[in-house]
RNA sequence: GCUCCGGUAGUAUAGUCCGGUCAAGUAUUCCGGCCUUUCGAGCCGGAGACGCGGGUCCGAAUCCCGCCCGGAGCACCA
């Protein structure tokens, strides 16, 4: 009857609505979305540079189009790439499920380059510049050509051969690309395409010392753009100016310039998310990996137990917008928190343990604890609490931080078990009695619920907080058969990693 | 300084192009209640925002002008 009148209210309880992405500018001008990331493996991932990952990913997928991981490390020498790099993305994007259709390595593609070079050369849309960068800049300042850029092409080949052939040395020449030489920025007249690098002291990692000649990112960038079939680039609004810039290299070679997208600067709060303070922390010692739990790389929120879909979540949810986002923990956390507490298992941990000791306890109590509550399928742990038959006590640990609602006299429940009645407390150990069995008369009591370990079905467990300190603590035996990687929600404590099982666990602590 | 962006609750976002239905929606946060063998989750309720000042208009978060604030770029880095 009522449902009759009201039908809606009972279709399908209220289905949260997915946030979802606006849609790409032009995108139906296109047989098919193409987009990139491209990052230098100069440095370890963060979340910094989630916004290019999964923007890209997610718009290549929505789209049903195709998704570049290009490596920028065409820089042997002031961001000049690592090795480990390379691999660390890689796995980085598939941890974060953003697994790239096609891979480039800029480094492999230096031929394509010069080719494209030779052609603009020839054409007379590009110049070999000898000058001295304190004189081309005056110059340039003044809107005025460098003696240079108005040789025949002829010459500027023959530049660009001696070029490569190495008879410049470092800072002695430079391509340039011709732009107006009045342009209201001074940035974008005339840009530099390609220089040469003292090869012998700066090798390139992967390609050591077979080239001299190496290209800056508006060069090596935008012809791959195009050459890629990239239809829609989304970067950081750093690149606004590099995109002028390159849209006079497109006009030179009669292609039309990609999609742009440019969104803000995305920062956490308290989190250092600039490479080079990361960088400089690791040398320094101050943290102890790319996954210290202080950072906020892709490595150290993986290590805490923060899922992908979590992160994915809450970059959709900011979206390719061009202003800068200053995101909260909170946000974070309570994505990740949702997304957790159906799927795992629960424990007990307790930190900073006291002693609490139970007298009277009139039988032997077989505690059945749930893994999930909602989720019985899932099984149990057990544990028999069996009093000593001269004194009918049995010991716990209990968590310090619970002293507080053990004060004389109190009624507490220990959770699944029974209640006690607290008989004396001190810092380091709690004396109770038996009260009664039943959750009904903790709850009719209003008695606070605590969890607690059986001494003797213990295991020493440390849990790394996000600060990098370290909570001390013990764990149900129970634990001893989790794996590493396993998240666990420790009842009361939080949500955590489980690092390392052995003798004893270690944990990372991911939030409340 | 110059060249460009941008400013909606604590945080993030919708709405801004094409003024009214926006006395501003959503998520998170915080508070209260219910529920619940966690201080978790869930449910219900509540708090909280259009940077400032003018103008146009019957009517402005939306249009115009000025100001303020924030950011980016101004490399032979990416």
């Amino acid at each position: 009857m009522v449902e009759e009148t009201w039908p809606e209210a009972f279709s399908k309880e209220k289905i949260e609505e997915e946030k979802k992405l606006p849609p790409l500018p032009n995108a139906d001008k296109y047989a098919k979305i193409v987009t990139r990331f491209s990052p230098n493996p100069d440095c370890i991932l963060h979340l910094g540079s989630a916004r290019a990952i999964i923007l890209c990913h997610e718009y290549a997928r929505m789209y049903k189009g195709k998704f570049i991981l290009r490596f920028e490390d065409t820089d042997p020498k002031t961001k000049r790439p690592v090795l480990e790099f390379y691999d660390r993305i890689r796995e980085d994007l598939t941890w974060l499920e953003c697994k790239p259709d096609e891979e480039y390595i800029q480094s492999d593609r230096i031929p394509v380059y010069y080719e494209y070079t030779e052609k603009m050369l020839k054409d007379g849309n590009a110049y070999v510049c000898t000058c001295q960068p304190q004189n081309f800049r005056e110059k340039i300042l003044a809107q005025k050509p460098c003696p240079c850029r108005d040789l025949s092409p002829e010459e500027q080949l023959e530049r660009w051969q001696r070029m490569l052939n190495g008879e410049y040395k470092e800072g002695e020449a430079v391509v340039r690309i011709k732009t107006d030489l009045t342009h209201p920025n001074p940035a974008v007249r005339d840009w530099p395409a390609l220089r040469v690098i003292d090869i012998e002291k700066f090798p390139h990692p992967r390609i050591g010392t077979k080239y001299r000649v190496w290209p800056l990112y508006n060069l090596a960038c935008g012809l791959d753009d195009h050459l890629m079939g990239v239809t829609h680039i989304i970067r950081g609004k750093e690149h606004l100016t590099n995109m002028v810039r390159q849209e006079f290299m497109y006009k030179h070679l009669g292609w039309k310039y990609p999609e742009a997208i440019h969104y803000g600067r995305l920062k956490i709060k308290g989190a250092f998310l600039s490479k080079s303070k990361i960088v400089q922390g690791i040398r320094e010692g101050l943290y102890k990996g790319w996954d210290d739990p202080r950072l906020a790389t892709f490595a150290a929120l993986r290590r805490r137990g923060i899922t992908p879909a979590a992160i994915k979540k809450l970059i959709i949810d900011v979206g390719p917008k061009t202003s800068d986002v200053v995101l909260s923990w909170e946000n974070l956390y309570a994505y990740n928190r949702k997304l957790l507490d159906p799927k795992v298992n629960r424990y007990f941990f307790v930190q900073y343990p006291i002693q609490l000791l139970v007298r009277k306890i009139p039988k032997t109590f077989n505690a059945k604890l749930r893994l999930h509550p909602e989720f019985p399928e899932r099984g149990s742990r057990e544990y028999i609490v069996r009093p000593m038959e001269t004194d009918e006590t049995a010991l716990f640990w209990i968590s310090k931080s619970d002293l507080k609602v053990l004060a004389a006299g109190s009624v507490v429940r220990l959770m699944e078990l029974f209640n006690i009645k607290v008989e004396n407390a001190e810092s380091y150990a709690v004396e109770a009695s038996f009260e009664s069995e039943s959750y009904e008369e903790a709850r009719k009591a209003g008695a606070p619920l605590i969890h607690w370990v059986l001494i003797g079905a213990d295991l020493p467990c440390k849990v790394i907080m996000p600060d990098a300190t370290t909570v001390e603590g013990v764990a149900e035996s129970a634990c001893k058969k989790l794996k590493q990687n396993d998240v666990v929600q420790f009842e009361r404590f939080g949500f955590v990693r489980i690092d390392k099982v052995n003798s004893k666990i270690t944990a990372y602590y991911a939030h409340k």
